[in-house]
DNA sequence: GCATTTTGTCAATTATATTTTACTTTTTGT
DNA sequence: ACAAAAAGTAAAATATAATTGACAAAATGC
């Protein structure tokens, strides 16, 4: 469940959760989680975290069983 | 802020928000909400409606100033 | 090894997505 | 024109996304 592309698009940008929460104006709790997988973030945050990151929703956020942990 | 390429997607399958709501298992008022832009769904529920209609995320959500209205 | 940053985690609170019920307006078919 | 289905709308209740604060564990740099 884990979002591992989430965490890698981060780290090609040398974010950290903290930067990237900052980013999108969310806790950095909120990013953790999501890339935790624990729970589905609104379609908004997704839209935000895309455009900061310059993914669209289908490179971060689409699933195939390919891109998942868990 | 409309998104009419879901509700083209719905109609390209002849289904109506009550038939889509059902498939999704949501309530009919939460789709047509999303069509009429009031509220952010959870990528979840986007996830969900995508499978349904046979389009991915970026065809359905992603926003570009072309496929929105008002 | 030590200090600092980053990440992981938890509980309690707040904001908001979603439901339910109910009613009105449009659309569609005959 | 009429009936039935579909779509639009609204208020109150419920479920859950997101916040905040605080602390522990792991990673990074010196």
């Amino acid at each position: 469940m884990k979002n591992l592309r989430l965490k890698a698009a981060r780290a090609l940008l040398d974010m950290s959760q903290k930067d990237l929460a900052e980013a999108v104006q969310v806790s950095r709790q909120t990013i953790h989680a999501i890339e935790k997988g624990d729970y589905n973030p609104t379609i908004k945050l997704c839209l935000s975290i895309c455009h900061v990151l310059g993914k669209t929703l289908d490179e971060l956020f689409w699933e195939d069983d390919e891109n998942e942990v868990e």
